[in-house]
DNA sequence: GTGTTTGTTATCAA
DNA sequence: CTTGATAACAAACA
């Protein structure tokens, strides 16, 4: 599940297709033959590769999404060559394909065909990105702009509230459980009944798991791979998701809980989260 | 055959 | 306007 560590670490890594110029793409195909690639960036959990010429491809990732860079052709990192029947093989499903003219490629996998690529111009690639929140790692995520944010929707239920990507974007299921375990504070619990240092903690302990993640690459949960199709190596360090019944690793004492709560798998420690 | 997995949007209800 | 619940999308897995 692609959130905001694994879609910047794609971003970090795939800036190597900087300055790369399109030979071949399996979609958008004459729009992107010979433009070049100015710059990949991130907002939210969409990368945005700009090209030459006022286009940006957009691309996000959704549920299963992978992007994987062939260094060149004839030397593959996984499952030797990308075959569609090949069992286990990331490549089974690759929806685009893309082939620059120094023959390195980039793949878009997707097993459950939730993601999506959009070609743009200026305007309507920025009507996309505008509907989202502030960057939680940038510097305008203050405490003071977090509180005035919570302060807005009082009655929500912190999960809801921290996964609303028009408020803060790029939480997701993992680090919103994460985020909430780490500021010991129940995602169950109503905005407004936070106590002015729990609003602390929990605007420190999202900007501290989501840089931790992204130094670790990210978490491979299920179908996250990285650029060159290895593993993010955030798992060992998850406290909660994908824990159930297992012993809480902070308390000593705890059973971490899993509920099903704002339509979501939830994580959290019965003893250490109040 | 059933339930679960989750990012996002749409729709409906209170 | 706010909130919350549900379905839809698709495919695999237990």
């Amino acid at each position: 599940m692609p959130e905001l560590p694994e879609v910047e670490t794609l971003k970090r890594e795939l800036s190597i297709i900087v300055d790369k110029k399109f030979k071949l793409a399996s979609i958008f195909a004459s729009q992107l033959k010979n433009k070049k690639i100015i710059s990949v960036e991130r907002r939210a959990k969409i990368l945005i590769i700009t090209l030459s010429g006022e286009q940006k491809l957009l691309i996000h990732l959704k549920m299963t999404g992978q992007l994987i860079y062939q260094p060149k052709v004839g030397k593959l990192v996984i499952g030797g060559h990308p075959d569609p029947s090949a069992d286990g093989n990331p490549f089974k499903y690759t929806r685009a394909e893309f082939i620059f003219t120094d023959q390195s490629k980039l793949y878009f996998n997707d097993l459950r065909k939730f993601g999506w690529l959009k070609l743009l111009n200026k305007t309507e690639s920025e009507k996309i990105l505008n509907k989202h929140g502030v960057e939680p790692l940038s510097k305008l995520f203050t405490f003071q702009n977090f509180q005035n944010l919570l302060q807005k929707y009082p009655n929500r239920k912190l999960k809801q509230f921290l996964l609303d990507q028009s408020l803060i974007a790029g939480l997701g299921n993992i680090y919103v459980d994460e985020a909430c375990f780490l500021a010991k504070i129940l995602p169950t619990r109503t905005v407004k009944s936070l106590t002015k240092l729990e609003q602390k903690n929990l605007h420190t302990s999202i900007i501290k798991i989501l840089k931790l993640s992204i130094a670790k690459k990210g978490t491979s949960a299920k179908n996250y791979i990285r650029s060159d199709g290895t593993k993010g190596g955030f798992v060992p360090y998850l406290k909660v998701y994908g824990r159930k019944n297992e012993k809480c690793k902070r308390c000593k004492t705890g059973v971490i809980q899993k509920i099903k709560f704002a339509g979501r798998g939830t994580h959290f420690c019965e003893n250490c989260q109040g």
